[in-house]
DNA sequence: TTTGCAATCAGGAACTATTATCAATTAAGG
DNA sequence: CCTTAATTGATAATAGTTCCTGATTGCAAA
């Protein structure tokens, strides 16, 4: 009924440490392996436990994809992304000051409308240079 | 090297009619119960493979959803989605004629920038009517 | 301090959505 | 027809994540 007192713990508290430290927006494997230096046997259900917990209090962002992992972001302030389609590689859009998207959409179609989710996607410098891949 | 021929099966056809008739994006494992109706031995995976082949060709489209199953969607032509972030019901967001964000954004951080991904979050009608869901 | 207990843990099994494999079937061109 | 390879249904395998167990631990009341 209530919910439960959160309380403090070690393996929570470096995971949201490693996970601010990163600028690559990294995947609860990539997170485990980071905090793992500094906690040698963290389980990686623990890591998927906390994040998912630090995501619903929100002090992270989790950047949902089809597909392959999900990747987190330490950072909460209001900022779009850029998606290599090639290697999936995620990196902030920067010099997209303002919100592409009108705000005030409050109703659409009988909904309630709470928000959006806006990803651009391209091939990042770094595969540009790669040889086109033939399919 | 070159891709396959592709040739008529009665399978694909179906399934295709199938996902036209529909305006609710369904999921796989739907549009299978759906076509199933005509053939009733038709196998889940002959789904994916048909959908996997349809949305490379360009035949239809797969939202990508977080978490859950991806949806579909017969509906080619540009427009946008409201999900509904209680019960995962996707609807056409009708009322958007004009596309939201600068077209004009065609490299951003080093990408080069092929597009973007836009989709509204809110409670759909049915949703709000309920009472609320304590957590 | 000590104690009680729920929150949290590690480890591993289970689960879910999707993809891969493969022998049998079948569409399509000659 | 006949040949060929795309496609199928059935089933196994995979990836990512969640759930379950019994042990541990943070925290507050005694
Ligand atoms: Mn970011
Ligand atoms: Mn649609
Ligand atoms: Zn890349
Ligand atoms: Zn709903």
């Amino acid at each position: 009924m209530s919910k439960p007192i959160q309380r403090h713990s070690r393996q929570r508290q470096v995971i949201l440490e490693e996970l601010r430290m990163q600028t690559t927006h990294p995947t609860a494997t990539e997170l485990h392996q980071l905090a793992k230096q500094r906690l040698p046997n963290l389980s990686l259900g623990t890591v998927y436990r906390n994040l998912e917990l630090l995501t619903r209090t929100g002090l992270i962002r989790r950047l949902d994809t089809r597909g392959g992992e999900a990747r987190y972001d330490g950072d909460c302030t209001h900022h779009f992304h850029v998606r290599c389609l090639r290697c999936g590689r995620v990196n902030d859009a920067h010099g997209l000051s303002a919100a592409p998207v009108k705000e005030q959409v409050q109703t659409l179609d009988g909904y309630r409308i709470l928000g959006y989710r806006l990803e651009f996607e391209g091939i990042c410098p770094t595969c540009q240079k790669r040889p086109t891949r033939q399919r």
